[in-house]
DNA sequence: GATGAATGAGTATTCATTCAT
DNA sequence: GATGAATGAATACTCATTCAT
């Protein structure tokens, strides 16, 4: 029961259209940086790829199917940085290092384009459909991060899925805030900071 | 040199005027938790308010600015409730009441009106107005968190003010995310050991 | 069941508002004389119309819309006409004066405009709303003339409802091949043919 | 001086070509009667009959040369069985026979595909070409009927032109509004009661 | 000849905002 | 002050047609 406006039309299987949608995107991304949501028109992206209009509409139905691809493409190469991570997560290992890997891909992933990332988490209409997909990517991580902490040798926590969801959330709004007030000095110290209390938490003695 | 679209063109001084403008917030807030920011027309809101569209601009410059003082009003809200504990903090006080209490004061404030909630944060455009505005209640919050911090004898912290920017983000972004997930059961739950994660950081040992 | 993009978004009650209405659709049917449907463009309307293309909107959802308001004014038009003409066939008349009188009323009605309708008739995509809407007018139309036939002392008709049907179509079809093929002189003649040839018709000698 | 954009590219003379072009004329019958002129663009057309758009383009060098060449193809069904019967009118025939012979033909031309003759018309743009094609079609059959009348004994009209060219656009006419109006059972009535009506006109004593 | 991706002029429609009443 | 009809710039989207492969 999915919009099917929000759909790509055609999947671009050959290498000359998926050049075409990858253009469509890349060219997406600036604009909706410079010019926001509102001001970001269908003709001006296509203008910025160097794409007609029509082309365009050939590979996406709608303004907002674009937006959904592009936040796709982001949660991709998220999934692509995070998901063997999250796949490989070690019992085994000090606690502390797996939550700084994992902090520090994420903060790597929205190092980039920071402005656009601003624009998509602030200023984007989020289609249910969308939503459900993030909520999803949430859980699976939360999940992953759940197994990892009940297997790990020093984490003696009462409740591990509320700890393990807090702990996602934490990591994912930090590395969003520091996208947004990019104050460039505090990122490192505030990635340590937010490892350093993570570790504690997990690894506190249980209350009695 | 603030942008004078976004201020309310006037002071509602009367009785009869300050209740027309909340009608219209009311309104609006009603609408955009609808129909989302995009599809929120000034024209639905009046209706919705029960003022005509001309009433609605003697008040209200502009769309955006209604926006603003929606917002506004939430943060005033916020202010009259967090303020005074914010101004009232003891470092006498035991740290993990104290953090309870502002996590708790923070999820109350936002218990109400979560539909509203979620579109305001995760849809609307910010002004850069609005943006300065929410900056500077945030460096307010920290700079009281930290002060606090400084003073309280339990804490051994090297960085305090990184500590303090970063319990104030967590307290509001647990916030948001549980306005937004709002599975009911879940929220104290993870109110709670939001508030032991944050109590076992500040009062760690030094590192050395 | 109806399609709501087709109708008329308000009843103009206001006089002004009748005005504009008016002043729409009497610019609607120039420019569909002049440009035919495919390039008869809303705001070509509008502006013939000295009118916003949103004042337009105000009072028609949709391109389709005016033009299906465009018929009903012509159908009106003709109801206003051949209504009361219908309503008092009168039995006791001359069957060909009464033939006469449907006809030369219905010649008359599309001898203005010739050129609107012939769009209209032959371009305009019509929903299927507006084809009930046609087809009940003629059934209206052959149930009267039927009655009419049936009271007639001169008529001996063994099947009238075929034969009021096909009087209907006749007179409706003749008028409308005049319109297209207006050579001018040839409309009288035609005209009084058509009459005598139903006259016959209808006061022939039952077969036996 | 006739629209060279109207006509097919090329006489198919090759077995293929033909092929080709009839596929694209069934085709565009199709899509012309399940989505009415409107929405009945080239890309259909051309996926419906399993063609290329740019084969489609090969052939016909515009959408309405395709909407000409599929009138005209009626058109030429209609000739290959109308135009002998006129050819061979004979004035020592009964007149209802051969009226009923003329009409009976006509009708089983449009009982096949009421459904695009409807849509053809009712709702396409005749491009001048066409209207004179049509015409000239109309005036061909209305001398051959003149010349009949003219010849024939039971005919004693004063006008004979207009009886003719009344008589031709009745047949036509009716035929029309029954495939329109398909309600299967008046076909065979209406059909008869328009003979009769016919010959009972023509055969009529002339007026002094 | 066939293909179908690419083109882009053209159009319907929306909605924030104004202003005559 | 209140009203809501009028405004029109701005925008998403279609579809006949072309042309490189």
């Amino acid at each position: 029961m999915s919009d099917p406006s929000l759909k790509p039309r055609r999947r671009p299987q050959q290498e000359r259209s998926r050049l075409l949608v990858e253009a469509i995107l890349d060219a997406a991304a600036r604009v909706l940086e410079q010019h926001g949501y509102a001001h970001a028109t269908t003709n001006r992206i296509a203008e910025r790829a160097g794409v007609s209009i029509g082309s365009l509409y050939q590979y996406f139905p709608s303004k907002d199917a674009i937006l959904v691809a592009l936040v796709e493409r982001h949660l991709a190469e998220g999934a692509a940085v995070v998901g063997p991570l999250l796949a490989g997560l070690d019992p085994a290992a000090p606690l502390e290092r797996t939550l700084a890997e994992l902090t520090g891909a994420m903060v790597e992933l929205h190092r980039h384009e920071p402005g656009l990332h601003r624009v998509l988490v602030e200023e984007c209409p989020r289609p249910p459909e969308l939503r459900e997909r993030l909520d999803g990517i949430f859980a699976v991580a939360v999940a992953a991060v759940a197994r990892f902490l009940d297997a790990h040798p020093d984490v003696r926590l009462a409740d591990v899925d509320a700890a393990a969801r807090l702990a996602v959330q934490v990591i994912e709004s930090v590395t969003h805030q520091l996208v947004v007030h990019d104050d460039g000095a505090g990122v490192d110290r505030l990635t340590r900071e937010t490892v350093r209390m993570l570790a504690l938490y997990l690894q506190a003695p249980a209350e009695d």
